[in-house]
DNA sequence: TCAATAACTAACTAAAAAGTAGGTTGTTAC
DNA sequence: GTAACAACCTACTTTTTAGTTAGTTATTGA
């Protein structure tokens, strides 16, 4: 579970419960298609979120935490405040330092 | 901090509170020389860990974790009991099947 | 009808991480 | 005085991950 983009993935479910891939692409910024296609398959394939398909003709999905994902909560909660509080700690303005993670 | 080895031995250090160079690997099964040495040193840079000198002569030290490789304590809690309710609601024997994991 | 959007896939490249095999200095134990 | 151990380091190869660019199908909105 190490992709650079998977704990960001699953943080945004634990927050939002339902997200559309193009909710995904417009909350995290830098992320390629071909990183997002992959990474959502990955978390598919180890069952930590699953989809549903709205709709085939055009094809309309949304993406939700599963059981395993949701007993994540915890960590996805701790880290999320430790980092927080890492920056704060460093006099980092994240907004203005964001440059430095990309 | 995504290196393959660091959790464990952030975790081992979390546990015995003071570990030498030679207790990692002699606990981190299949770890190489230069995979210890590299990730120790990552951790010390990004002070997670930080080590005493016993001796210089012959070159002694031992490894502990600093204040802020202290505050992960939750998460390593958390990690490891995650891993072992996961071992089990999938009746994974680890032990049996650790050639699984290399 | 033409552009934009949603949800993808595929081919190829570049960069990062890990693995392999060796070498070093200084000790104590036999 | 030789082997074994502790605590490393170096060069090189392989594998894994991530980035780039370019498609595809189908729909709605102007």
């Amino acid at each position: 579970m190490g992709g650079k983009w998977k704990l960001l993935i699953l943080f945004h479910l634990h927050h939002f419960a339902k997200k559309s891939y193009s909710d995904f692409k417009a909350n995290l910024p830098g992320i390629s298609e071909k990183m997002l296609s992959q990474q959502l398959k990955e978390l598919e394939r180890d069952k930590l979120i699953a989809k549903n398909q709205l709709s085939v003709k055009p094809n309309r999905v949304e993406y939700f935490l599963t059981a395993r994902g949701q007993s994540l909560g915890p960590l996805y909660e701790f880290i999320s405040k430790w980092g927080i509080d890492y920056l704060m700690e460093n006099n980092i303005d994240y907004i203005k330092d964001q440059h430095l993670y990309k």
